[in-house]
DNA sequence: ATAACATATCGAAAATTATTGATGTGAGGT
DNA sequence: ACCTCACATCAATAATTTTCGATATGTTAT
């Protein structure tokens, strides 16, 4: 259940950093090689590779081998997975709710969490 | 241009933290006040309200005070707003995009960053 | 096989974020 | 005025994340 909160904020983790969406904003153009995005951004190779590994544990970022390369690019089913999330987890549902202070248990299912 | 991150990057901060995520649940079946959140979460007040101020700065939870109470429930705008950023990230540009690696510069732009 | 290259992974240091307990603030109640 | 309650903020600590440099892995070229 826990489990499941830590599982959906993997998801988001690739956008509350300012270098991963610096790094996103790079893909949105096409497929990169880490190369490529080596160079854009102004930190080391291995913290690139760091980001890249949480993008693509996140979903919105598809990996692909070629030779030596590694080609990233934004996984058209992942961000729309993503996006799906975001808007279930902020969209009311309809759990009776009552309305005095600290009394409240029951907390809300609808077999997504 | 970097702080354009900066700030998109605290849109999404309300959802990379396990336990932010366990807050919106709560809000999602409506509006509660802190007192509620601090029972059902197991952390102490001063956290709590430490995750509160990230979600409104997020703009994704919307506060209101009544009485000597704070309410706190899920904002509508701000997270269709967190929607649609998302959706704008991870939607590919039609920035021309050299296939070549280690040879790119040109950064692409729409207005948005 | 050896060498050069691209990138992943590791270990330690640096930076940031989260938690706690204590104190501050502001609203009600007496 | 004084007290209490609800919550915010602060200062210190703990935990996590990010970074770097070094090394490991796997690929291609010679």
């Amino acid at each position: 259940m826990g489990c499941v909160h830590a599982k959906n904020a993997k998801v988001f983790k690739a956008f509350c950093d300012e270098k991963r969406l610096a790094i996103l904003e790079l893909l949105r153009s096409g497929e990169k090689c880490a190369c490529v995005l080596i160079d854009e951004m102004d930190i080391g190779q291995s913290s690139v590779s760091y980001h890249m590994k949480i993008l693509c544990e996140s979903g919105v970022v598809d990996s692909r081998q070629e030779g030596k390369w590694t080609h990233y690019r934004l996984s058209e089913s992942g961000s729309k997975y993503a996006a799906a999330l975001l808007i279930l987890l902020t969209t009311p549902n309809p759990t009776p709710n009552p309305d005095r202070c600290g009394n409240l248990k029951s907390p809300p299912t609808d077999g997504l969490f």
